[in-house]
DNA sequence: GCAAATTAATGATTTATTCAAG
DNA sequence: CTTGAATAAATCATTAATTTGC
């Protein structure tokens, strides 16, 4: 049974580019063969001879081979100190963590920005393992369960009544922000990021109870993780 | 009109958080008062009064006031010389930049990874300003409204015919990925991801600008971005 | 009591939609 | 009306609960 959920997913995955991207010739992809007659429709005149020739795609591709099988074998011998997690597990909250994001998502947070979640997360990290993208994840999950924890709820009882308001929101939206340039003031555009907030203003009470806010056991580590650099 | 657009957007937000996160008082916030109780149901075993006591709010939170309101008003007196373009315009990507995304669509490449990404950004910055984002944008909406287009196709021809098999994909993901080690080798999971790591030997550029490879969403103006801590 | 077998939660990704600049 | 940008919904996968047979 654990093999079969296993094949499952190994098998039909992992073809094109992967782990990794396949030289040029493209040999190992098994379907479309179109590859690199590439310039063609519209992209022909466009892009002259003198980009495409410019373009060295060579020069970012891995010299692997072209199986992902492969990577699967070397399985991982991570001699790095920093996996605390043998096989790279996923996030695995601390009763501590849960009960801080729980208590910022009360008091109104719902889509932090960049820099909250940086923040957040080294805070968190005094109690357990735990990366930005974690924190990230969990505001979107929670957000989103509570969401339809709330549709579900309001079609049980009556069908007729008018869902609950769907609360403010407006994710401002993830990864980063500028830290010292203040401003940004993303005035333009949608909802914006980072800009705002979440407000609140009905005492809505949540549904409350609900808190849920299950134990979980702590487990150590998590993982490796590093969305360091990227910058520029 | 463009009033009341900015209007919806604007008043009902920017309580909480998003720039200047309230105080541990949270006086700013006109609604909840339960704020600082949290540890209410299961949490209050969960969390000891440590945890939470330890969890020192302030210490990440600016000292700025509450009202976001403020960060409006300021605008962008961007004396910063970074943005190159001026207010914060979206990618427009040249020919060149393109053509050669188009390429790589076309030899299968459907969701690359973070190092992937960021290797395609660094060619294509030759043609013109890009960043990682955008070649990250640029193959979900290509591949999404490729998608829509044939299903719009499809179902305009014959209702009955099957649609044409969806093409492989397999997007292994985003976020970043790790430049050496080189493993990570995921082999777990689905399609992976994070394992690996851009470095990119920050070396503080600031944002500068010129390259503004940074992954990820974000910002208008672009740049400044940084992912660079985040990790833990 | 205690593992294997199920099931329930929920972390992590992908896909569909929506919004709006140009 | 095209398409870059962003968010929400749906889905997948893994870990922890819980149940079940011994």
């Amino acid at each position: 049974m654990g093999i079969q959920a296993m094949k499952v997913h190994q098998l039909p995955r992992g073809l094109i580019w992967d782990h990794d991207p396949p030289s040029l010739t493209l040999g190992c992809k098994r379907f479309r063969p179109l590859a690199l007659k590439l310039s063609t429709a519209a992209a022909e005149d466009a892009l002259s001879a003198t980009a495409t020739a410019a373009f060295d795609l060579k020069s970012f591709i891995k010299p692997d081979q072209c199986s992902p099988r492969n990577a699967d074998v070397q399985k991982k011998e991570s001699s790095q100190a920093d996996a605390a997690q043998p096989g790279g597990t996923r996030w695995n909250p601390t009763q501590e963590q849960i009960g801080i994001l729980d208590m910022l998502y009360r008091s109104g947070m719902r889509t932090p920005n960049a820099q909250q979640i940086e923040q957040i997360a080294v805070q968190l990290s005094k109690y357990g393992k735990i990366e930005g993208k974690n924190v990230f994840y969990w505001f979107q999950n929670h957000k989103a369960r509570e969401r339809q924890k709330q549709k579900r709820s309001s079609l049980r009882l009556s069908p007729r009544t008018p869902p609950p308001p769907p609360f403010p929101d407006h994710t401002p939206c993830f990864f980063l922000s500028s830290p010292n340039k203040e401003e940004e003031n993303n005035r333009y555009k949608r909802k914006c990021v980072f800009d705002e907030v979440n407000e609140y203003s009905r005492e809505e009470e949540e549904q409350e109870e609900g808190r849920t806010l299950k134990l979980f056991p702590l487990h150590p580590e998590g993982r490796v993780s590093l969305l360091s650099g990227l910058m520029n």
